[in-house]
RNA sequence: GGUCCAUUCGUCUAUCGGUUAGGACGCCAGGUUUUCAUCCUGGAAAGAGGGGUUCGACUCCCCUAUGGACUACCA
């Protein structure tokens, strides 16, 4: 088997899809598997959607999420088949045009816009091919002549395969097996556009993965249909035997209906589908992106992962090197994935929970540092201990725990009618003078003195904790009270309770 | 319209001719708990339809239906 090259080639046309991040995802995994190298090559054959911006975007986002890129775009070392981007390599397309002319299997064509756009309103279901092509204005129907002093006269045109008819063309999918098309059915695509010398996709990519050595072309299944379009421009320039294997990956759907998830699902239901935040240069639009939303790397890749792959097992937390490890092409599903984002956070809840509770500590004071709120280390990260189980992400953390750094200004009305009852006022202020009297205010000892007291003059535990953690939270909520006022300390804790006395009336 | 691809719980999926069709998310119930969560246990929940092939089909074949992708001088 030889050296296994794949690449990633996105066009430069605006924030990295999460789809997109999929195919790199799966590119990455079999390149790795299999100690090969994985490229990155910008397809930026299209000037006119090019988005500044979007290169280095997308460089981020593979970035963020820990793939390492061995060639090409954004990688330590260029590498040997510079450059990576396709606006920069015309002449190297150029000369395969020429050899497609000179064989007869290509032809230049004059046909502006509106001539097809007329051809499509007379002919119903228009194809540009062998039964069309002798109707146009091209060099199969012009004299040679006539061709030579049009392109002296600088007018434009393209060039296009000139398809053969009738033939049968197979197309190998590592994923779905023998896939069968009629050449008949592929119209002579434009492989070469005069008005800026650039190729477009179909020959650019064919071209480049033959230079750069690509032994796997593993890409999304829209392209299936114009497989077989390269397949024969592999025949037609005399590649077959290097021709790279061919896996087209099942589609991204959006969570309701059907259809390919796409920027306006994500808007419209409320979670991002993309990697990072992107504003649009041109429009300002802005899109939220997983990075943002608090969303762990790690996460998006294996929640990511499983949308169209499985191992086999039961496992379904994987680290990026088990997914390498394990992952292989032919069990890539089918059909098409549904994006569940319930699931998506749920993975991210697991690795919250899995973190060290110091590196979550590190980031959520830099959230709580927005807030103006500043505390050491070993105290946040000591609150990250007792509330992290209880959140998805760390931006939820703040939901959990603002009560440690901020006294409640008000008491939830509800657990007021619920647990503040006649005599709660004295059972508490009984309570102060129990933990007043305390010095050691771990959490054990506190819980034991206080337990023993609630005993010994046989108040109802529920009602004392309930009444105390309103106090002390406002709200029904948080972890263990004798945990919360640990870190507290006593004088905070005490001042709590004296103030929700104070100000509570029911 | 044409070509191609696909079709197992609501969702992601396991099963590669013989299983009580398994797991996960979500949902529901119960338990743990001073609250809310977490957590634990349990539950409901699936082979699109019709023909074949076979002793036996979710699994193989055909048809139908449904969904999707593609059908640009975009990728």
């Amino acid at each position: 088997m030889r050296k296994v090259r794949v690449r990633f080639a996105p066009s430069p046309t605006g924030p990295l899809h999460i789809g997109g991040v999929r195919t790199a995802l799966y590119n990455y995994f079999f390149a790795k598997k299999h100690g090969g190298d994985m490229l990155l090559r910008i397809e930026d054959t299209d000037a006119a959607r090019f988005v500044p911006g979007a290169e280095e975007y997308i460089v981020e986002s593979l970035n963020w999420l820990g793939i390492k890129i061995d060639e090409g775009v954004g990688a330590q070392s260029v590498g040997t088949f510079a450059p990576y981007h396709q606006s920069e390599r015309k002449a190297i397309y150029r000369k395969y045009i020429d050899q497609l002319l000179a064989a007869g299997l290509a032809y230049i064509a004059f046909d502006t816009p509106a001539d097809l756009e007329a051809k499509r309103l007379e002919i119903a279901n228009f194809q540009y091919d062998a039964t069309t092509r002798n109707l146009m204005t091209n060099s199969l129907t012009l004299s040679v002549d006539e061709v030579k002093t049009r392109i002296k006269s600088a007018e434009q045109y393209v060039v296009r395969i000139k398809i053969e008819p009738n033939l049968e063309i197979k197309v190998q999918d590592l994923i779905r097996g023998e896939v069968i098309f009629n050449s008949s059915v592929i119209d002579d695509k434009v492989l070469f556009k005069s008005s800026d010398e650039l190729p477009t996709y179909h020959l650019a990519n064919v071209v480049d993965d033959y230079l750069m050595e690509i032994s796997h072309v593993i890409r999304g299944e829209e392209w299936l249909p114009s497989a077989p379009l390269h397949v024969l421009l592999y025949r037609y320039l005399g590649w077959t035997e290097v021709m790279p294997e061919f896996a087209h990956l099942p589609l991204l759907l959006k969570p309701d209906g059907n259809g390919k998830l796409s920027k306006r699902d994500g808007d419209r239901l409320g979670f991002p589908v993309f990697p990072l935040n992107w504003k649009d240069p041109k429009t300002g639009e802005t899109s939220s992106g997983y990075r943002e939303a608090g969303y762990f790397p790690e996460a998006v890749v294996n929640f990511l992962s499983l949308l169209g792959w499985n191992s086999g097992t039961e496992q379904e937390i994987f680290s990026m090197q088990e997914l390498i490890d394990q992952f292989s092409l032919d069990r890539v599903s089918k059909s098409g994935a549904k994006f569940d984002y319930e699931k998506g956070k749920w993975f991210n809840h697991k690795y919250l929970q899995s973190k060290d509770n110091k590196e979550i500590a590190t980031i959520f004071q830099c959230l709580l540092g927005e807030k103006g709120i500043v505390e050491d280390t070993a105290k946040v990260t000591k609150i990250v201990s007792l509330v992290k189980e209880r959140a998805n992400f760390v931006t939820e953390l703040w939901g959990q725990s603002s009560f440690f750094f901020v006294a409640p200004k008000e008491y939830d009305a509800k657990t007021v009618q619920k647990r503040w009852k006649t005599e709660t006022p004295a059972q508490l202020m009984e309570l102060i003078d129990v933990l007043f009297a305390i010095d050691d205010f771990s959490a054990e000892n506190t819980e034991n003195i206080v337990k023993d007291w609630i005993e010994k003059k046989e108040y109802n535990l529920g009602d004392v904790m309930n009444a105390f953690r309103l106090s002390i939270v406002g709200e029904p909520i948080g972890p263990h009270m004798f945990d919360i006022i640990a870190v507290l300390g006593k004088l905070e804790t005490i001042e709590r309770i004296q103030r929700a006395v104070i100000n509570i009336n029911n």
